[in-house]
RNA sequence: GGGCGAUUAGCUCAGAUGGUUAGAGCGCUUGCUUUACACGCAAGAGGUCAGAGGUUCGAGUCCUCUAUCGCCCA
């Protein structure tokens, strides 16, 4: 069934938008998923909130794009080819760059779509005759402009720092694809004797083993302790090497033992003290992660190795002080999770300063929102403490740093075009350097690579800014920011005006999903057992953004019912329909109704129409979708669809039939629950109109029917009034019904007395009659004292409504006693609720203060209050004759 | 070390500008093969809104502090 309807919108073509400038134009570009990727449950949140902001806009009838893609995730990507390649006994170095290039490609080709068609079978209403792909020629020529404007503006430099490089994945990596975290170590306390024989200090670390690259020691310069060691000079452990003493401010005070060794080539604060202090910066490790020439005796172990080696030595020379247990964090990669190295090598870097300040501005002006808005400050917080990019990543798959070296002049030469010859010099013999860009530097441009930039497009002109970018809390950095920044950088203004950002689905217990934990919960499969419709409801009700939230199955269970519930509704609803005649003329625009039940529903729909509008407006689209659901199940079903019951099986009224508002509110309530569940409401929509007269303003398919807005004309206070007393009256004669064990097909007499509102008792008696199931039903005052003389007797029993009271005679099945003690708990409440009403509407501040419609409402409760309590006294009175 | 979030019914979570006796789903209890639906219907039980203090006529909601759990940044 899904297949089918998601083929007959696509075969519509009501996902491609028209660029129509009348229309206000509402964009979505979907955060691209890897290419190499499966769909997971972050991607079905994603799509889930995506699609149903984009269902809404689009039935509001804007021009709405949903712009789907795919990144090709360096790095992922090459690992998932050079393992499928590894099992056929080839290493990508066996096939050489470009060999390896084209596996890389046919294996794209052969799954690259595969992340699409799980995105369709979640329903995402995306315009697939614009999908893009960062490698895509468009998306690259992006690329390639910017990384030239950004060089040639000086924003883009490369430059010999220090950077974390990653020994597995073989790569430099950006300071984000670092986390870190607390592990067990030791802190080592290892002793530098002084050239001069003079004493030694002692420094402490936790990795002993980069003392091979150590190049100095550092005190604090306001360290009393150690102002007359600063410009000696002491022995290096183990390789001998002379390193001088100096002082830098960066030493903290407090820690260890104050002396710091200080190695630039292996550590991002040491490596600043070494620029401060024009120290040399040596490496003792290659790329693989095993020691270099540097590393003397130890050169070919890997750090771990050498570690353990290093302090076997330290201690067998009797410089190792002192070993104690020590909590620090260990940067890992992002990615394979191995530790990273910082080490110094030459990148490729975007200077982030200039960029980020306008990117900061355009959120802290307003002229981009960030929901929820607390993440306002972090993202002001990570912009005020920008550091640069790096750019570069050592691998074969993405897109090529467009630099060429000359061999003979050795300027890079950074043009939009290839370079034939060198522009500096007149030999020229160029080579095109080798690495490639960061994935995420393509990803920023996202929100207008895809639309056509650098060209001039018609969608780039008619389409950005785009409107809301959704996406998960845990890229804002990565991603939102970095897009922020480079599109005001290339378009001259913010990529979209509202951020949105969900928070994580975590398993049953609350944790984060991960593979190697086993907690995944695959989101096709959860889509085979509950339908897509069910996925998205359970993923995106009862959440509010930026909150993590659990997925277990009694969610799914539960949205599951409620389109059971819609379609068994819908069924009846239409079952009814079929020989309606010409009872559903007009259907589609309902005159006011007459009946009171067509009036309630009428009302009660369109207020609902009122709460949904602003609650999606206001992006609370849990709340929005409660409130349509509470509405159909609890109202039109539950209510609505069992009073109309009555009149569709009457042959009478056959001009007052509720069948135009059953065929209306269904249709309605299908047109707002469609963003949310769109594949059952689209089929029964169809098949509703099939059932009735045609609606004139009615398109092909729901997915572009117009989505309800409020009608103020039908709200009518006075039938939500009097159907609210319909309902407490069968509630309370059902209540009863239970305490007393009364069988429920068994019908008992019913005697009703609403002194004001007998009208309306008399009008609904039918509905009172089927739904509590009473026969007969009498009324009134003096029906009420003719039941009296049976409550002496003890064999009937009242209940007190809001507007009145139901008496029910129930023979021997009375206990006198403990009815007296239930009225009594009764008035005894009221009076509770009277006393606590009273005192505040004699305080004389509540009076002053509150607002004057507080203080009537408070009095109308009093007042309603007093008159149940003596309707209650009444009652009682006749129980004690 | 800095920042953020969470704490509401047995469980999972909603509660827009402060204003009735705080809601839902699931679970639980009781009764129902009522011709749309047992993926259902009806009735019911269940909460000191983490704790303390404050602002206010009025606080789950605003402020301060504390506790526990989680996250981000350094």
């Amino acid at each position: 069934m899904e297949k089918r309807i998601y083929d007959f919108w696509t075969d519509g073509g009501y996902f491609t938008p028209e660029t129509d400038h009348d229309r206000e134009p509402f964009t979505v570009i979907m955060p691209p998923p890897n290419v190499t990727g499966e769909l997971h449950m972050g991607h079905a949140l994603t799509i889930a909130l995506e699609d149903l902001m984009v269902r809404w806009h689009r039935m509001k009838g804007e021009s709405t794009l949903y712009l789907p893609g795919s990144d090709h995730a360096g790095i992922a990507t090459q690992v998932v080819v050079e393992r499928m390649l590894a099992g056929e006994g080839v290493s990508r170095h066996d096939l050489g760059r470009d060999g390896f290039n084209q596996s890389v490609w046919q294996w794209v080709d052969r799954y690259g779509s595969r992340i699409y068609e799980q995105t369709k079978r979640i329903g995402a209403s995306c315009d697939w005759t614009r999908a893009a792909f960062t490698l895509d020629e468009g998306p690259s020529a992006a690329v390639r402009t910017t990384f030239v404007n950004l060089y040639k503006k000086g924003l883009i430099y490369r430059g010999e720092r220090i950077t974390n490089w990653c020994p597995r994945c073989h790569t430099a990596l950006s300071d984000l694809e670092v986390k870190y975290r607390e592990e067990n170590g030791n802190l080592y306390q290892i002793r530098y004797d002084l050239e001069d024989g003079s004493g030694a200090l002692i420094v402490a670390t936790t990795r002993p083993e980069t003392l091979l690259g150590d190049t100095a020691v550092a005190v604090n310069p306001e360290d009393e302790r150690y102002t007359g060691y600063i410009g000696k000079c002491v022995i290096l452990p183990v390789l001998g090497r002379k390193l001088p003493v100096i002082g830098d401010e960066a030493v903290e005070l407090g820690f260890g033992t104050g002396a710091l060794k200080v190695t630039p080539g292996h550590d991002l604060t040491d490596f600043e003290i070494g620029q401060r202090n024009g120290l040399p910066t040596i490496s003792v490790m290659n790329l693989d992660g095993t020691l270099n020439s540097n590393a003397g005796p130890y050169e070919g172990q890997s750090m771990e190795e050498a570690r353990k080696n290093i302090v076997a030595q330290l201690e067998e020379e009797g410089l190792l002080e002192m070993v104690e247990p020590y909590k620090h964090s260990v940067g890992h990669c992002d990615r394979c999770d191995i530790i990273v190295e910082p080490i110094v090598t030459k990148q490729w870097y975007v200077r982030m300063e200039p960029l980020a300040k306008p990117a900061r501005d355009a959120v802290a002006n307003g002229e981009t929102r960030i929901i929820p808005d607390r993440f306002a400050k972090v993202y002001f917080n990570w912009m005020d403490n920008i550091r640069d990019w790096c750019i570069s990543r050592q691998l074969w798959w993405g897109h090529r740093v467009p630099v060429w070296y000359c061999d003979d002049c050795d300027e890079p030469i950074v043009e939009l075009e290839d370079p034939a010859s060198c522009t500096h010099c007149p030999n020229g013999n160029l080579r095109q350097d080798e690495d490639v860009l960061d994935t995420w530097f393509s990803s920023a441009l996202w929100t207008h690579s895809t639309l056509g930039w650098p060209r001039d497009t018609d969608d780039l002109d008619y389409f950005y800014p785009t409107s809301v970018m959704e996406t998960g809390y845990d890229i804002i950095f990565f991603w939102v920011a970095r897009m922020m920044m480079m599109g005001i950088e290339n378009m001259g203004k913010p990529p979209f005006h509202t951020v949105y950002l969900h928070g994580l689905v975590l398993d049953p217990e609350g944790v984060k999903m991960s593979k190697t934990k086993g907690n995944v919960l695959d989101p096709l499969q959860l889509i085979d057992m509950y339908g897509a419709d069910a996925l998205r409801f359970a993923l995106t009700i009862g959440n509010s953004p930026g909150n993590d939230q659990r997925l277990n199955e009694q969610k799914l269970e539960s949205s599951r019912n409620f389109a059971n519930k819609l379609w068994n509704a819908a069924r009846f609803v239409m079952s009814n329909l079929e020989d309606a005649g010409s009872a559903l003329n007009g259907w589609y625009s309902p005159a006011l109704p007459s009946h009171r039940q067509d009036r309630w529903i009428m009302s009660r729909l369109n207020r609902v129409a009122a709460q949904v509008d602003r609650l999606m407006h206001d992006y609370q689209f849990g709340e929005a979708q409660r409130t349509i659901h509470d509405f159909f199940w609890h109202e039109y079903a539950d209510w609505y669809i069992e009073m109309a019951k009555i009149r569709l099986r009457s042959d009478d009224d056959a001009d007052d039939s509720p069948l135009p508002y059953l065929a209306y509110v269904l249709d309605r309530t299908l047109r707002m629950l469609h963003p949310f569940m769109p594949f059952v409401t689209e089929e029964i929509w169809q098949s509703l109109k099939e059932r009735v007269p045609p609606d004139p303003d009615a398109p092909d398919a729901l997915i572009v029917a117009e989505y309800p807005m409020v009608d103020a004309a039908y709200f009518d206070d006075d039938a939500e009034e009097d159907i609210s007393l319909v309902m407490e009256t069968v509630r309370s004669i059902r209540n009863l019904r239970a305490e007393f064990r009364i069988q429920q097909h068994r019908r008992i007499e019913a005697v009703l007395d609403l002194p004001q509102d007998g009208d309306v008792a008399v009008a609904e008696a039918d509905a009172i009659k089927m739904l509590a199931r009473v026969e007969p039903l009498k009324f009134g005052a003096a029906a009420n004292g003719a039941a009296s003389a049976d409550s002496a007797n003890g064999e009937s029993v009242s209940l007190v409504l809001s507007k009145g009271v139901v008496t029910i005679p129930l023979g021997g099945l009375v206990d006198l006693d403990k009815e007296r003690e239930r009225i009594r708990g009764e008035i005894a409440d009221m009076e509770r609720n009277r006393d606590r009403l009273n005192a505040r509407l004699g305080d004389e501040r509540f009076l002053s203060r509150a607002p004057g419609e507080v203080v009537e409402r408070e009095r109308e409760r009093l007042a309603g209050i007093e008159e149940r309590k003596s309707r209650a006294e009444d009652v009682l009175a006749r129980l004690d004759v």
